[in-house]
DNA sequence: CCTACCGATCGGTAGG
DNA sequence: CCTACCGATCGGTAGG
């Protein structure tokens, strides 16, 4: 891997863990084992190093999309794949959302921007196969496609972003063995897609 | 209001708004009009500061607990105000989710230790209502309680945190007025309700 | 509560 | 003249 790269991805967990006002440049160096002008000689600056690291996240959610949306919208029967294909795509790497839940927080105009642009054409298109769903009575029609939609993919970053401590709380606090914990996560992801399909399913 | 209050108040809102890293202790003392130094008297120290302006969200979260549990347990009919309450609280002042949601992110271990020592009795108790919910056929029996719980209140605090965010998204991203803006949180908030109460209640 | 400061570290740039 | 870096240091600001 070249140095940008192992640049980008050193920043990228440090972003998700502490923020990026909580990580210096050379705190990202560091990590990385070279000095903080190889860093701005990459990246010309720290904002700019905050955008390939966002943006490579966003490259890798819009290489995924057609084939999850493949998956979600191919019969009826794998329809309810919606929840699990968010949980997989964000559980497979947790900096992903805990990068995006911090985004939404700390850049609410950018990231207003990043979801009309990438994700609502999404939005709009599993919408439309919610309303198919409503017309021939597989869907409660109370729901609200669009708002369903987008409280799914908030609900799934935030938990995966958070999975750690929520399922430490989950269990009692204690010392829980690795095997356990993984269990309790286990659990509460399973919780999680019951409650998206039982809101959505008439039966 | 004292100085100490208008200090913490100033930082709720600045916390809330840039994260805890993202504030600097002069930019506090500015936006109240006084010495960075006067902040220090009052507060020893920039990490006391932001200890207090959590226990005041918290301290405020544990008088309204019993109402809320009164209104939640009282009554078959009254059990699904359970999202209504959190929403009516939160939304109250969206500063306490977004710090909450900061707090969850930015400090996994000591939240940890909130969750469990000042959510956790909380959680149970409902818990406890569910179960009884389920041997009467009230709730579907395959509800995880404690997580499904635990799922609303962060479902919650995150959605009422982003709501403007959120809310701009859904509506296109256009440069809507204030009335429309607050009619799209509000429907965005309902099918929170909506999918919540679907996804407890067998009937 | 404020003026006057400190050791250190911030993001970013210089020449080579 | 280019690339991929380095050691040293810039003007300002951080928490205390």
């Amino acid at each position: 891997m070249d140095s940008s790269s192992q640049i980008r991805a050193a920043a990228s967990r440090l972003f998700a863990t502490h923020g990026y006002e909580g990580v210096s440049l050379q705190s990202i160096a560091d990590s990385v084992g070279v000095a903080k002008q190889t860093l701005l000689y990459h990246y010309p600056s720290k904002e700019a190093l905050r955008r390939a690291v966002l943006e490579h996240v966003l490259e890798h959610w819009r290489r995924t999309l057609p084939a999850m949306l493949q998956a979600v919208t191919s019969g009826h029967g794998r329809f309810q794949a919606l929840t699990e294909e968010l949980v997989s795509f964000f559980d497979g790497d947790r900096d992903r959302a805990r990068l995006l839940a911090r985004e939404l927080l700390d850049n609410p105009n950018d990231t207003k921007r990043l979801l009309v642009e990438s994700l609502r054409p999404w939005i709009l298109l599993v919408s439309e196969y919610i309303r198919e769903g409503q017309k021939i009575g597989l869907i409660h029609a109370d729901v609200d496609p669009e708002s369903y939609v987008l409280h799914v993919v908030i609900l799934v970053i935030t938990t995966v972003a958070n999975l750690t401590t929520i399922a430490t709380a989950l269990s009692g606090g204690g010392q829980a063995d690795a095997q356990n914990r993984r269990e309790t996560e286990q659990r509460h992801l399973a919780e999680l897609i019951r409650m998206t399909r039982t809101a959505l399913f008439a039966r």
